[in-house]
DNA sequence: TTGAAATCGTTCGGTCCCTGACGATAGGAT
DNA sequence: ATCCTATCGTCAGGGACCGAACGATTTCAA
């Protein structure tokens, strides 16, 4: 069932390096290999899909949360595409500059600033985000569907401890 | 054997979303994980470790490479630490300031410039380091060690891809 | 009703991060 | 010996990213 797959050699090396210091290795190899593919893939992405749309990684998840939930507050937005407010004032701003998205006042709140997906915008994530899953699926081609599922699953369970 | 794991409520909305396009649900479930996880966990440490050396993430991850492999060529030190080479000035620009580094030529090729972390430097490793890697476990704690081995195996199985 | 406190989005300062271009150095071929 | 090419590290430019501080607005309490 659980075939093998070799470790990298910084893999091999780091873990002879670190041995003898009681260190959870699990919980290491477990988490570093969460960066190295979350860093490869945001590349992956970047490079091979969203640079023809002249998208960085986080415009691409604003985009795609605004065609997911529709017109959204400012702080909301941020808060579900995972960046903070002030990094989002930034990429929205990137995002009009591209005709992607466009920002309209608070009718009854003159605090509140409403964040929406022009329909280029709208288009431009109908075509990308086929694509972007297809990729997905090319990534994860070497994983049974019960495989993609576990670890759908163990990265849940890691994000609930986080965010407790 | 599967415990439950609930859905966050932006999965479950995501999914009603983009129900009936002939997405991979279960390659977007995996991929976007990995991203949720390696960002939270990314803010994580540098909050509540990281800042208190005034370190970024991956200013630490560059320190680490040097603990456990020494002096470094730029670009081999890039590599290891998964950022481009120009990043690599800056982050190593940085960790001078912080005397955690230094920069010394190569001896018999001008083009050439090894990194090397300061004593400071190490012993700035060997303080984080440990506790780091508790952080690794406390956020895995809710996963078996089969889960955990699962998890990277997974994730391994993934880079292997993207990176061929 | 008016002052204090909370909330919203932006700005600021600093770092990270990439691609593309560059100057410097090295190595191989003729 | 002298090109031609490859390689090395850095810089320039543009965007992403954060925390802290800020002005504007709203809300609540006295």
């Amino acid at each position: 069932m659980s075939r093998e797959v070799a470790l990298t050699r910084e893999e091999r090396e780091a873990r002879a390096r670190v041995e003898g210091l009681g260190i959870d290795i699990d919980a290491f190899a477990a988490v570093s290999n969460v960066f190295r593919v979350a860093n490869a893939v945001r590349n992956y992405m970047e490079r091979n899909l969203l640079a023809e749309y002249r998208l960085s990684f986080s415009g691409f998840t604003v985009l795609w949360v605004l065609w997911v939930w529709g017109p959204r507050e400012s702080h909301v937005l941020a808060e579900e595409s995972g960046i903070s407010k002030s990094t989002l004032t930034g990429v929205v701003k990137t995002l009009e500059g591209l005709g992607f998205a466009a920002r309209r006042p608070h009718a009854a709140d003159g605090r509140r600033v409403l964040v929406e997906a022009t329909d280029t915008g709208l288009a431009a994530v109908r075509d990308i985000f086929p694509r972007f899953n297809a990729l997905e699926g090319k990534i994860t081609r070497d994983l049974s569907t019960a495989e993609k599922e576990e670890l759908a699953r163990a990265l849940r369970i890691m994000l609930h401890t986080v965010e407790a």
